[in-house]
DNA sequence: TATGAATGAGACTTCATTCAT
DNA sequence: AATGAATGAAGTCTCATTCAT
């Protein structure tokens, strides 16, 4: 009779919305955004390709809010992070780090992948642009209470470093000495 | 109508093969491997769509035989680098390697893709792992010469810390501070 | 929650019509049949989708009512048209159907993109074919009492004459000449 | 052995080209050119969807082949046509004409509907606009030399009413009275 | 009466690859 | 060794229509 609330309507939506979001993380993580296709995702989302295109105008924007809501979900875990003491803080950011590395190294693939085409799709240049500065400032403040002499430029060394030990690690996999290099960077960091 | 003699024929071959691979070279470090189709290979090194599939049986070996090449090239430049004293050679190789970021970022984001495919492609993995071990022994060395207390764990860092600054480069370009990061590396690896 | 009443639902549902009618033609104007979907005609119109196949059965439907409504609107506007003098009648025709094309050439365009569909729709043709018959008699009278010799024949000229003008306005636009055309005609026809 | 010669190849293509653009033609002129799918064109020309984009870039520049060779065929009929004198001449287009309203109904139904697009595709209208200032030149010298007051708007009222005729039979179909405005229009124009 | 989420067929297009010559 | 015409699977996207509420 009457047509459902705006409220179901809302529950619907954001259903759908997750389950495709979901799907399309899931598939575009093990197999990357280009070799990812819609009707692929369609079929594991349970959804028909035409409903994908009444959330997401395009393959382009369905990356778009699935980087947004990766980004979300990532500020949620880096809240749990944070301590009274610097340099206990700074050792749970790489011991989450090495973890994520351990259990999760197809999402840093992906990250990977979809940093590489910041100059392909500029949203993507610019909301990474964003969140790296905010990383800098996080390790640049974290660095300077930790008495480091040149905290900025330690900070680019930092997240330089986490960029490039998670490349290696996709790149030869397990052969990357992973528990050594944790524990070498924490007694280097946060060790005195 | 005599046939060609095998020189000529290898002759003929080697020169199409190399008109080959530096277009494809050249595509892909522009537009990507992916965005990179046969057709505009042929088109920019002049041969027809035909011809490459006499030389290369598919993309993927194309590609691999494209990162054979390149790392080649690479390794002659790699030669000019090594100096009598240690902390000179160091100082050569991040040289080298910032002044490449500079000028030659798109080299960069290409070879970065490739090694982002590192599951897809063994060929692509096998390469790498093997290039990464000699790097790190290269390194390994150098710091054992220059007096580092874990030589192998630092090498690592410095390998990691290309990657990642290189990375970070194809990100953000121009506001990466690339200036400063190559003084500071560079007074801290080698001026002591 | 007592039930509308049947004329209450008559109000509404004439409403809605309307909106929709009104906003398809609006639509179909600019950009064509075939290129206004269901969509964009349920947005400009304020009302869901559903809604429009809850009066019209297809979008084929809502064409056909919306020829229907045309032809009425049209029909009004024929009625202040009519003057005693047969003279000045046929000049009437002639002013208004001039003014058309220099003010509602769009509408033109629609209303001959869809006669062009006659074979496609059979109510279309169904339709144009009775209209077409009854200005063939309207303007043959006229012609009579003008005194023309071929009344009907001539009829069949000025019908074809005003169809042709309109798709030269529509296909060349501003640079047919169509103040003369308007003089040329006024004169040949009606003054004498 | 050697590839193929380059007579060969060009016999190839063109006999590709050919089987698709009659395809395209005899499809578009039954269903019209947006109801006409690149699938539809490629089987009917036997050949597959691919090798169409081989040969045309995208539909729309099919379309603008079409349109070239459709007009190219055209002025072959219209050499014919010619005669020492003028009344002659002018009865020979309007005897072609109708022939063509009796016997090629559909091909005018094209005509038409591409030259309605004239506004979305603007290679449409340029090559119309050209066209239709040629007709109205040579229409405009044959009726001044048949001593016509106003051979200007005169030519405009010819090529107006043939397109409108074409149009009315193009919506009434057997309904219009072809045969009798043949002889109407010859009389009236020809025979002085 | 009214909504809008959901469907699925079908549109245009790209591209690695094959093969007759 | 060399050509380029031809293929067909797969991709992204649109849209009229249905249906539970």
């Amino acid at each position: 009779m009457s047509p459902r609330s705006q409220i179901q309507n809302e529950k619907i939506r954001s259903e759908s919305t997750g389950k495709i979001l979901e799907a399309a993380f899931r598939l575009m993580v093990k197999d990357g955004y280009e070799s990812t296709s819609i009707s692929q995702i369609a079929k594991e989302a349970g959804v028909s390709k035409g409903l994908m295109y009444n959330y997401f105008r395009s393959k382009e924007e369905l990356l778009n809010a699935l980087i947004k809501k990766t980004i979300r979900d990532g500020e949620k875990i880096m809240g749990n992070i944070y301590s009274e003491n610097p340099a206990v803080t700074l050792e749970n950011v790489f011991r989450w780090f090495f973890n994520e590395l351990r259990n999760n190294l197809s999402e840093w693939r992906f990250v990977s992948e979809i940093m590489l085409k910041a100059d392909k799709y500029p949203f993507v240049k610019e909301i990474i642009t964003i969140k790296m500065s905010e990383y800098m400032k996080f390790f640049s403040d974290l660095l300077t209470k930790l008495g480091f002499k040149n905290p900025e430029s330690e900070a680019y060394i930092i997240g330089g470093l986490m960029d490039g030990i998670g490349f290696a690690c996709l790149v030869v996999g397990e052969e990357y000495p992973i528990d050594e290099m944790e524990k070498y960077i924490i007694d280097k960091y946060c060790k005195n």
